[in-house]
RNA sequence: GGGUCAGUGGCCGAGUGGUCAAUGGCAUCAGACUGUAAAUCUGACGGCGGAAGCCUACGGUGGUUCAAAUCCAUCCUGGCCCA
């Protein structure tokens, strides 16, 4: 993987660049759409790639589960087995460490896991990872790390980073220790942690750097703490990365958020939120984001955003889709993840293209003069995540 | 004509003397969703009021009772059975 650095603003952090990969190019910054299990919900490769997706992800919990690593070495691993031949990032299934937490035991380097499929035990080290993640075959692979929750203390935060840079050097370890199986390189994201705190932060990059990595993620943040927390850890992070290398910010967000993350020197990104609220009936526009199920879009028959150029926006009006939305009908979905993934793309491929015009601060102010930011839900956030996590509880133990 | 069962808020449906403006579900109206246990979750949902509260409501009417969606009488409407 080679990373090379194209554009750098004068007023902002921000950057474009390109990524060499085995399987291709990716110009930065980049949103990266998720498909945990090996799609990315609602959409077809074709769709994608109408879409201008450069780089998906998969996720190494939930493939090791199902449909497990026997069918995915059969298959010749992931990119053959969905036939995506364009880059693919996998998560390490540490986030899925933090969302799962009730259903693991950390025990020194070794998480227990229960399956929250069937409930059937499981063992995860950084050396499980790594071999899944080989197996995978994707071109980017994440280390093994633990995502902290919000609020978090200092102490906890502290402990939780001395342990995730004990797997992270693990997984660095191990991961060159093994050839990758399927003749094409595979490169090694470390991840930055330590919370909220400025000092685990710091202490995170220094270590992560000291030991080198081919690229550098900030994970951790938009798990609850109030957005100008977020934005302010972004910028100090990246200030203190190496230029040389590419940043991801992880599970990053909003449009506003992706913005604001580029501007502040993050090239690469993903988030499940243009699938997840395609599919719950929220679909972004340069206007903002809007609720297909309301009243108001009955009768509106413009396209979700007229200046788009998604297969959606093109044939069909936001009236034909709240219809599809309110019968529950699977095109709207599919409908509305291909406009909602096609915005995300957009949105980063602009602000690459000012970028390389140097005209990037104008596209920033512009964008902020027309969308209009969303109110922070960050507290409540934590409380909803903790209502579904204790459904989730109650369905299982209730049969 | 006789018998019998039933009529509950926009719909379906629980409740069978007070804790009932009345469980649920659907529909409706909003809100949320950030490395996906998510086609999911949350809230509102008779009227007026900021609230305490007041008013109107469980087919109609009339009763019994301190108190009725719940008991009694009668009428109306519907299902089923018999003639």
């Amino acid at each position: 993987m080679k990373f090379t650095l194209e554009k750098r603003s004068a007023s902002f952090s921000a950057r474009a660049g390109t990524i060499q990969t085995a399987h291709g190019i990716i110009k930065t910054p980049v949103f990266m759409p998720v498909g945990t299990h090996a799609t990315v919900k609602a959409l077809s490769n074709d769709e994608l790639e109408a879409a201008n997706a450069q780089i998906i992800l998969g996720n190494t919990y939930h493939l090791y589960l199902r449909p497990g690593m026997e069918v995915m070495q059969a298959a010749g691993g992931l990119h053959k087995f969905m036939n995506w031949n364009k880059p693919i990032l996998t998560d390490s299934g540490g986030f899925q460490i933090f969302s799962l937490a009730h259903l693991r035991k950390i025990e020194g380097d070794v998480i227990t896991f229960r399956s929250h499929i069937d409930g059937s035990l499981h063992r995860f080290s950084p050396e499980t990872s790594m071999e899944i993640q080989r197996i995978l075959g994707s071109d980017i692979v994440m280390v093994f790390d633990e995502c902290t929750p919000y609020p978090c203390d200092h102490e906890y935060a502290r402990k939780s980073l001395q342990t995730t840079h004990r797997w992270e050097k693990s997984s660095k370890d191990h991961f060159q220790s093994r050839d990758p199986l399927y003749g094409h390189s595979q490169a090694l994201f470390a991840i930055v942690q330590g919370s909220v705190y400025e000092d685990l932060r710091y202490e995170s990059v220094k270590y992560l750097t000291d030991e080198g990595f081919d690229g550098y993620a900030i994970g951790g943040l938009a798990v609850g703490e109030p957005k100008d927390i977020m934005y302010d850890l972004t910028q100090k992070v990246c200030d203190k990365l190496p230029e040389d290398r590419p940043r991801y910010l992880m599970g990053i967000g909003k449009p506003e958020d992706i913005l604001q993350s580029i501007a502040r020197g993050v090239d690469m990104m993903d988030c499940v939120l243009p699938t997840r609220n395609a599919r719950n009936g929220s679909v972004y526009t340069w206007d903002g984001k809007i609720n297909l199920k309301n009243h108001r879009y009955k009768k509106d028959f413009t396209p979700l955003d007229p200046e788009c150029g998604c297969y959606a926006c093109r044939n069909h009006s936001r009236a034909y889709l709240h219809h599809l939305y309110r019968q529950n009908e699977i095109l709207g979905m599919r409908l509305n993840s291909m406009h909602n993934i096609h915005f995300f793309l957009e949105l980063t491929r602009r602000a690459r293209e000012a970028l390389m015009e140097d005209r990037f601060p104008e596209f920033y102010r512009d964008f902020f003069t027309r969308y209009p930011v969303e109110k922070d839900h960050s507290k409540e956030n934590i409380v909803h995540r903790e209502n579904r996590r204790k459904r989730h509880i109650e369905a299982d133990e209730s049969g």
